[in-house]
RNA sequence: GGGCGUGUAGCUCAGUUGGUUAGAGCGCAGCCCUGAUAAGGCUGAGGUCCGUGGUUCGAAUCCACGCACGCCCA
């Protein structure tokens, strides 16, 4: 026996199912029953475990949950393990503020031992949260009990033994450290942490691959860097810190040279915040595109070039009035306001304007430095480290072009593409050969200059369109030799004076230059500094701004690649030296002469940068300068610049990855994801893999100090055989985990000198950790069977931005290195979590909405539908936290009025969520619940013997029909993990289901209990079988509603499974497949709607009967179909009578428009004619289309034949009848009304108001009542002669009796009011 | 600067190989239905289909150029 239903309280529901699972073990008893089928493997991409759970990670959780749920449903066996990302720099920030650590030496002092123990405690504390959370969402994976990861939390760091009980039951006893390292095995079972040593042992296990590839290099980057902290920053750090504050701002001049190397009058001006970075310049970089004035000065007549613009530029006139942007940011008290350079140079004699050139000009013009004096600048390599040199000599085979001996002219000219011998040579003076050869020599010098890329400069080398623009380019390089000059010259005049020589010169030079590129390229590598100081293209950022632009400065950038971001970006693109001039506490290295030990930022420092320039003659102008600054959020100094030692991977062998990639669908489509990563893999730069950090993975490189030898260890195995074959530190290390500090205090002995090894202090990129996990959950290394069975994945869904470049490149390209194979077959992508009104929520203005507030608000059912309808390529706009409005949680522990992480609670709300719940949730409930009562009612025994579906009425077959077709729809949209295609289905069939199936049938479920009639039957044995079904269909998708559902319409059935979430899939039953009932039905619906139009037309209301629905249509087919549908059509419209006609041409005007899409291939130009003249041809010869005849006729002038497809038949007006139609059905409904339908129709307004009346009065369902009513309008009573027998049927009215002296507010029954109550 | 994508109703978005009167949901206005329904249905107002030019009998759709926005890259 059915419970009887209430409202559906989606909430508290979600509670007692919860429960439910929880007390039945339903979960456990899904994964016995499906152990050992074939496996559908998911890989859980892993959650950063620093922070409580919002509602954008619910996304993505929620399709995972709904796959696993679909397969297991399916009988596969599944894994079901969740994946916690846990080591990296989120994790020490937080830690850090925990702990109040200001600053690297903080940690150090504090104990790097400690601080990684803490790192560990914080990311158990959040993985238990987010588990709890998780569970709350409904989301089943093989979870960590919450309980025991705080007991590992709490005793991380102690020797005290603690007893563990994991997942799958097993006890251990060990200190914490011990079990911690090994969370996850697929012993134990539970969620993987990416801190467990198999995790990072794996990746130890990749590294080393690249390493026995030659693919391991160390390298170097410019971070912003905090002297007294001792740490590299990231970037959002430095947004923390930023300042206003004001520097001591130099205008100096560098000395132009002449091709001689000898100094002229001329002169770059540039201008610097950071007078300490002077000493490590190495260029200046211009805007080519930019004018530079040539101004010489009257005092000493020295000439300088800087930006035009820049001469009358007052610069930061606005700062000076409005300051810097925030309130406190105004401008320095005691600062004055910056003057024009016109006034700088006036002020010391005046100046005259000689010229303006280009940037373009300057570019390549050598000058001396400022500091060339220090040894730094007089190094040959500068900190330069120069790429693996075997890739320099791989790069150079494939250097395809063949420099033949110049005695071979014609060879020479052959490989440039040329047919010619020398005999004939004056061939080469034709234009188109001139031409020809300036094409093909600027496709061979962009070819020539890639092949001797690598290891010398970075930029991009460009299809050269212009002798001139391959000119600047070899400027840019430092190019000095005047060959190419020659040839160009050559060149130039060989197009006017066509002579054997010249074209020979040409030739020649060509060929000159090409031999001595690659020598004058290397040469390069080998300058110092001092020697390679010129102007360059300060090129763009990465919106396409010049980084090199009029107005604050001089439009000349001094350019230090070891001291600045940019300037180090633009250097390593053309080949410049870098000068790393500090040392880790921010002072200068010993190579830097007097500044030696200073620190960089000390106003000490940069006086003796000014004294030293006054002295040599270079410092033109000083002045103070404010601007907004970056600082140390923790110590409060200066950030500085700083080049910093990096290991990388080089990522040569993208096109291994780009292969791996297109084996795998991206989805969904439209976000082109395979394209996105294979242009990502494409532009992509070398892997920096490493992070001067204390909490991550302990790069397993080992150096010697002596040479620089580097070795990369590929196992703790092999790392261990090592230290104890002439290393030192194992047994210390033993019995930790492989992070720092304890791993390193690990040695290994150096073959090759005999020295010891240590091994690099930094830890690795955390992407390494999440992309290693394909190899380290599934047990690559140490479980190799079921690596075999679980790789590659079936499905990783994550959401997309970003992972381009982060999760899904490490997955490809480990699993590229590890394996060849693509790491998953499917992936599935979606975007961003907004609010309503399409902005990113925010943690700080209170915004963000937290899981437990939207789960205990919304309703975790209401949220997972949402997410599963999204189009996962649009963002989703959730919904709305206010704030300001506090409420209380009920949850399933009790009230509470904070989130899991201590946040108030407040009010969400949600429009898509109340959208939900209204069109699909509480019709399929109120569906459910119509059901169960009426059930209950009538003790409806679901075990009762079936109606055969052939005997049941046409309305329950096309319910069943359609329900198999809903099967088909839903299984296909999980199978092609389209599930917005599965739930538009599932909603379009509750829709029928509740506003066709149900509003049809209402009256086959009301007939008296004893009945026991084969229809009544029938129809609770259709419904109960589809509400059944649904339930089952959904089980992925609403879980919780599902299974409310389904308890209780299985109550009492020993059979059937105790949860849905045990049962089969349903699998669509074909022979209940009926296509063309279903079209029959659709024709129906289509008849009703366009009735339901014409009697809104007609002003008449539905519960006013009216004579006659006549319809027509194109073919006798769909004649037959609608008329087999004629009752329903009757009763849905309140007709007493449908009939179908072959024409309704006696009542309705028909109108014929030309079918354009057949006509135009036929007749194309006639088709205007077609449409002014078709309307008027005969109507007797256009009735004739219409029975499906071909007609002959004139249009345009010309003789056409017009088949009945041609044509659009619509109907028209006619007079007592309203009509319409809609594709190709015609209806008219007659509007005449007769004394007795208008009496039928008051009676059925009186029986509406009395179950108004009913369900006001909250009366059960066959509770009888008796009826007054008051009016002065006499034909109701005659009315009610007629009808009072249907009316107290229909209301379970004793009697109805006119009164006087109600009170109650009068209502319509047809034109008369009348008050009617009830009692 | 290069590549990719997007531009359609107040908002969010569909729109098939080019075809007639460009659709849906939300919101707004009105009406209707309802003894399962705190739901639902219908109608209406609301459109320079980003702009310009081209191809075509016919363009939101194809092509070219431009504009705006987004993403990726340097």
């Amino acid at each position: 026996m059915f419970s009887k239903v209430n409202d559906a309280e989606f909430i508290t529901g979600e509670h007692t199912v919860l429960k439910f699972w929880n007390e039945r073990h339903i979960f456990q008893k899904l994964r016995a029953k499906n152990a050992g089928k074939q496996p559908w493997s998911f890989l859980d991409g892993p959650i950063t475990a620093n922070n409580p759970m919002g509602v954008h990670h619910a996304w993505g959780r929620t399709y995972k949950d709904s796959f696993q749920r679909y397969w297991a449903m399916n009988g596969r066996d599944l894994r079901y393990q969740n994946g916690f990302d846990c080591q990296g720099l989120w994790v020490e920030v937080e830690v850090e503020k925990q702990l109040g650590l200001g600053a690297k030496s903080a940690i150090e002092e504090f104990g790097i031992d400690k601080f990684v123990q803490e790192c560990k405690r914080r990311v158990l504390k959040y993985a238990a949260i987010q588990t709890e959370q998780s569970v709350r969402l409904g989301y089943w994976m093989e979870w960590d009990s919450p309980e025991e990861l705080r007991k590992l939390a709490s005793a991380i760091g102690t020797e005290t033994p603690v007893t563990l009980t994991t997942p799958k039951g097993i006890t251990e006893t060990a200190p914490a450290e011990a079990l911690v390292s090994r969370l996850g095995n697929p012993d134990w079972g539970g969620s993987y942490f990416t801190f467990s040593t198999e995790n990072n042992e794996t990746i130890w296990t990749f590294l080393k691959k690249c390493f026995e590839r030659g693919k391991v290099y160390r390298g170097h980057d410019v971070m912003p860097w905090s002297g007294r902290g001792g740490s590299a920053y990231s970037q959002m750090e430095v947004a923390d810190g930023r300042k206003l504050t004001t520097h001591r701002a130099l205008f100096v001049r560098f000395p132009l040279l002449d091709d001689a190397g000898q100094e002229t009058n001329e002169n770059l001006l540039i201008w610097t915040t950071t007078p300490w970075t002077l000493t490590s310049n190495v260029a200046a970089m211009i805007n080519p595109e930019l004018d530079y004035v040539k101004l010489q000065s009257k005092k000493d007549g020295l000439v300088y070039y800087f930006a035009k613009d820049n001469l009358e530029f007052q610069r930061l006139a606005k700062e000076f009035k409005e300051g810097f942007g925030r309130p406190e940011w105004q401008w320095p008290k005691g600062t004055p306001k910056l003057k024009t350079l016109s006034q700088i140079f006036k002020e010391s004699g005046g100046y005259e304007v000689l010229d303006t050139v280009k940037g373009e000009a300057l570019v390549g013009r050598q000058y001396r430095g400022p500091f060339d004096e220090l040894a730094a600048q007089k190094d040959p390599r500068g900190e330069w480290q120069p790429a693996p040199s075997q890739n320099i000599a791989a790069d150079k085979d494939t250097d395809e072009l063949a420099i033949a001996n110049l005695d071979r002219l014609d060879l020479f000219c052959e490989s440039l593409g040329i047919a010619i011998d020398e005999s004939n040579i004056q061939q080469v003076l034709l234009p188109e050969d001139l031409k020809k050869l300036a094409k093909d020599t600027l496709a061979r010098l962009s070819q020539h200059l890639k092949c001797h890329q690598a290891g010398i400069f970075r930029q991009e080398v460009p299809e050269f369109s212009t002798l001139q623009q391959a000119q600047l380019f070899f400027k840019n390089l430092g190019y000095r030799s005047n060959i190419l000059e020659e040839f160009y010259l050559n060149y130039e005049r060989s197009r006017n004076d066509h002579s054997a020589d010249l074209s020979k010169m040409v030739l020649t030079k060509l060929h000159e230059f090409l031999e001595e590129l690659p020598a004058q390229l290397y040469r390069n590598k080998w300058r110092t500094a001092a020697e390679q100081h010129r102007v360059i293209d300060g090129g763009r950022d990465f919106k396409g701004t010049p980084n090199v632009v009029a107005g604050e400065g001089t439009g000349i950038v001094h350019c230090a690649p070891g001291c600045g971001d940019i300037d180090h970006h633009i250097g390593l693109q053309w080949g410049l030296p870098v000068l790393a001039p500090l040392q880790g506490d921010g002072t200068f290295k010993s190579t830097f002469g007097p500044f030696t030990g200073k620190n960089a930022v000390h106003p000490e420092t940069v006086q003796l940068v000014i004294d030293s320039l006054k002295e040599k003659g270079l410092l033109v102008a000083e002045e103070k300068y404010p601007h907004i600054y970056p600082f140390c959020w923790r110590t409060g100094d200066e950030l500085v610049f700083r080049l910093v030692d990096e290991w990388f991977i080089n990522m040569d062998w993208r096109d291994e990855i780009m292969g791996v990639t297109k084996q795998i669908q991206w989805l969904p489509d439209s976000i082109q994801g395979q394209e996105r990563e294979v242009e990502w893999l494409t532009n992509m730069r070398d892997w920096m893999i490493s992070k001067k950090r204390y909490w991550g993975l302990a790069l397993p490189i080992w150096e010697d100090p002596e040479t620089g030898d580097f070795e990369v260890i590929g196992s703790l195995a092999e790392l261990k055989e090592r230290a104890l074959d002439g290393g030192e530190g194992w047994n210390d290390f033993q019995g930790h985990t492989p992070h720092k500090p304890w791993i390193d205090g690990v040695k290994i002995r150096n073959p090759k000198t005999g020295n010891l090894m240590t091994r690099v202090e930094d830890v690795g990129n955390p992407w390494l950790d999440a992309g290693i996990v394909s190899f380290s959950t599934m047990g690559y290394n140490t479980h190799p069977d079921m690596w075999k069975k679980w790789y590659p994945a079936d499905l990783v869904t994550e959401c997309f931005p970003g992972q381009f470049r982060n999760w899904f490149y490490s997955l490809l390209s480990m699993a590229t290195m590890m394996d060849g194979t693509p790491p998953f077959k499917t992936l599935l992508g979606h975007r961003l979590v907004m609010n309503e009104q399409g902005q990113p929520m925010h943690k700080s203005d209170g915004t963000a909405i937290w899981f437990e507030e939207a789960a205990e608000q919304i309703g975790v059912d209401a949220m997972r539908w949402m997410y599963l309808q999204q189009n996962p390529a649009s963002d989703l706009r959730f919904g709305t936290r206010h704030p300001e409005e506090k409420v209380t949680l009920e949850t399933v522990n009790g009230p509470t009025n904070t989130t899991i992480d201590g946040v108030p609670t407040c009010k969400v709300t949600s429009g898509p969520a109340d959208e939900v719940r209204r069109q699909v949730l509480i019709p399929l409930w109120n569906s459910y619940a119509f059901f169960v009562n009426y059930a209950r009612l009538d003790e409806f025994d679901p075990n009762a013997a079936v109606v055969p579906v052939a005997e049941r009425p046409e309305i329950d077959r096309w319910l069943l029909s359609n329900l198999q077709a809903l099967i088909q729809q839903v299984r296909a949209g999980f199978e092609a993990f389209d599930t917005p295609a599965a739930c538009a289905a599932l909603a379009r069939f509750i829709d029928d289901l509740s506003n066709w199936y149900i509003r049809r049938n209402r009256r086959r479920f009301w007939r008296s209990k004893d009945t026991g009639d084969l229809d009544k039957r029938a129809a609770y044995q259709t419904l109960y079988e589809t509400l059944l079904t649904l339930t089952k269909l959904m089980a992925p998708m609403t879980p919780f509603l599902a299974e409310r559902m389904y308890g209780n319409l299985t109550s009492g059935q020993p059979n059937a499974p105790e949860s849905v979430h045990l049962c089969d899939y349903p699998t669509a039953d074909e022979s209940l497949l009926d296509a063309s009932l279903n079209r029959r039905m659709s024709l129906a619906q289509t008849v009703v709607r366009v009735a339901h139009k014409l009697r809104e037309v007609a002003d008449q209301r539905v519960r006013q009967p009216l004579a006659e629905l006549r319809f027509a249509t194109l073919s006798a087919e769909d004649l037959i179909s609608i008329s087999s549908l004629k009752e329903v059509i009757a009763d849905e419209l309140n007709v007493k009578a449908v009939s179908g006609f072959e024409s309704l041409g006696h009542i309705v005007k028909y109108t014929y428009k030309p079918n354009l899409k057949t006509l135009g291939p036929k007749y194309g130009k006639l088709l205007n004619a077609f449409r002014e003249e078709l309307p008027k041809l005969p109507s007797d010869l256009l009735e004739g289309l219409r029975r499906g005849q071909t007609i002959n006729a004139t249009v345009g002038g010309e003789a056409v034949t017009i088949g009945p497809d041609d044509v659009l038949i619509g109907a028209d007006q006619a007079e007592g009848w309203v009509a319409g139609d809609e594709s190709g059905i015609q209806v008219a409904l007659s509007t005449t009304l007769t004394p007795e339908l208008v009496k039928e129709g008051m009676a059925r307004d009186f029986i509406r108001h009395i179950q108004q009346a009913r369900k006001d009065a909250n009366l059960e369902i066959q509770q009888r009542i008796t009826v007054d009513y008051q009016t002065s309008e006499p034909i109701v009573a005659e009315m009610l002669k007629e009808w009072s027998d249907l009316i107290s049927s229909e209301t379970l009215a004793n009697e109805i009796t006119p009164a006087s002296g109600l009170s109650g507010k009068p209502v319509q029954v047809g034109e008369a009011e009348v008050i009617i109550t009830i009692k």
